[in-house]
DNA sequence: CTCCTTGATGGCAGCGCTGCCAATCACTAT
DNA sequence: ATAGTGATTGGCAGCGCTGCCATCAAGGAG
């Protein structure tokens, strides 16, 4: 009765339609109107047109909430990541992405700004929403949130990095082995005079072990860095081209420069194409991650190219599957651009 | 007494503790561990640290689904936004997550491919979460989505756009002025021979309308342009500079080139840094979008710089504040780089 | 001394759905 | 005719929490 007045397709002024008014509508029980709408357990032809239509014609938007309630674990995976500032994470993201919505799961992302406690708070919200699993990056956790992700109960997958313990699944490739490649690379290459340009590596811990494999190298060969410079703030392209020009202000006799990253590295690229430093005679680069825009630059380049977007989907893939614990070494592929 | 039997901190075998655990461990009655944990209403300070110890004791984490179910209104939002390839929607996601993280809300995130049917089924799935509200890219949408996006009876923030008719709240500024903006620029600089080099059109609709706004005010003039090479792909730089590469063998006399975004544009750049053309003499280059790589470029594209970070803040921000339907015009700036 | 207010508390319905179980029906096997 | 089978259906408890209401003790006002 009260429906029409309101205009009928909607119960009590605007309130959504639940489950009960479409089977009140479509004249069946709860449970076989709950049935077919999910297509699960059996019912004849015409039940199931009698619902559907009353479902469309109501509006019917099943409520995931009480449906989650009601039955045990939900469709929802947290996703938690550093950062959304360069193409990295939402790389992996998206790799991440398109498992789960191929496996009827939904994605919810929090981003730490690579800063523990904001972790840790997030931990704590996505894990109240009961997810099916949590994809976090990096290994490293403040040990509260360690604890409650242990505790919870779920698939735990950490992306990114496999150097150090894991709690369940690990997807990644070794940073500091990725830091050795590239010092060795540029010892090959007769590069004697390295300087080094990075971002705040106290917070970005996974550029931090490219940093101590990279040394570890240069002291192994009797070597050390001639300088460097890091500065104070996430990476990019503006930053690394101006701490490349900090950098040979000081030390304007190095002859190669090993970037916390491409983004930096292209800014540092930039600089040198701007004032005319000669790539790779004067002065050999070398990033990581092998971006689209430093493979693409006139000179490729020197990086490692890292699998994002497979981290991404790799990991998402192993949450879905319920084996048992594992570490994926995706690994890396050092791209020999033009620029050393 | 079975608590015990499992390890003491949980019930049945390795079940989450609920509210009721809590209340029981506490003494105290249910609602009033509720109002502990939730800081509302009134209790003793004795009870305060009661309850707390005992969930602190017990691992509680708070049950949101069922918390959401019971009171009215879920902390979810939904963010619909067509990719994850470039930095420009994780850009806006920033922005907007940026904010309501700050008013405790959780972002729901879809990525639609800048696929309408994709997006139909995203609006579905993401409402049956009864999010706060809902966040999505552009002002086109099946008419089927804008039937649940209208009778959702949340609110509905467009980004990105306000060249159309929106649902409720619109945050973006103008695709085809922006398009516009490009040609006036182009062609007070007295270029004449004028390419144009873009993306999959009939996906992403914002693109198509800033080639309306070129177009239009070529036409005006009494020009046209005299080639375009359009790709079947999402942009990307490899794309970008492969297209320019075709274009040139096509039209060498062209002498600018109007991109459909900096990615393409970027492309371009290398191309005629690798080829040795001069830049802006023989061959002018413009982009939209104002990326961080276009902008410390050793010439900066000349572009139209987008505050996409400030699109999802205020996006984010409308959402939460409940005020009227509205549509913000943040604008654009077009920077009068070195490529033209 | 009674009435009213205030702070602190517990009980319980019910949010919308799913999962279990029982009931019903149309047939088939004995 | 009786029992057995499988497909189809409806009823209802209950997921964990919040919101409302009732309760009770401790004052303060009249």
């Amino acid at each position: 009765m009260n429906e029409h007045v309101f205009g009928g397709k909607r119960r009590r002024g605007g309130q959504a339609a639940t489950l009960t008014d479409v089977a009140r509508e479509a004249g069946v029980g709860e449970s076989t109107a709950s049935r077919v709408l999910r297509k699960s357990g059996s019912f004849s032809d015409q039940t199931n047109q009698k619902v559907l239509e009353a479902a469309a014609r109501l509006g019917y938007v099943p409520n995931r909430i009480a449906g989650t309630l009601a039955s045990t674990g939900s469709k929802l995976v947290g996703v938690i990541i550093p950062s959304l500032a360069n193409i990295v994470f939402p790389d992996v993201l998206r790799g991440a992405n398109s498992i789960l919505e191929a496996e009827g799961l939904q994605s919810v992302v929090g981003v730490t700004e690579y800063d523990q406690a904001r972790e840790e708070n997030l931990v704590a919200s996505l894990l109240a929403w009961r997810p099916a699993g949590l994809l976090i990056a990096g290994l490293e956790h403040s040990e509260h949130a360690l604890t409650m992700l242990k505790g919870a109960g779920i698939r735990i997958v950490e992306l990114g990095d496999i150097d150090g313990e894991g709690i369940d699944i690990v997807v990644g490739l070794s940073n500091y082995q990725a830091g050795r490649a590239s010092a060795k690379h540029l010892l090959s290459r007769n590069y004697r005079r390295i300087g080094y340009i990075g971002h705040d590596l106290s917070r970005d811990l996974r550029a931090g072990k490219r940093f101590r494999g990279f040394n570890d190298v240069l002291t192994e060969n009797g070597m050390s860095l001639i300088d460097r410079e890091i500065v104070e703030a996430p990476s990019s392209i503006p930053e690394g081209r101006a701490a490349l020009t900090r950098l040979l202000e000081r030390s304007s006799d190095l002859d190669a420069v090993y970037f916390s990253n491409d983004d930096m590295a292209i800014g540092g690229y930039f600089h040198c194409l701007s004032c005319g430093i000669a790539i790779p005679g004067r002065l050999a680069l070398f990033g990581y991650n092998g971006l689209d825009v430093a493979l693409s630059a006139p000179q490729p380049l020197s990086t490692i190219r890292t699998p994002r977007v497979e981290i991404g989907e790799t990991g998402a893939r192993l949450l879905c599957e319920g084996g048992p614990s594992t570490v994926v070494d995706v690994g890396f592929e050092l791209l020999e651009g033009a620029t050393s």
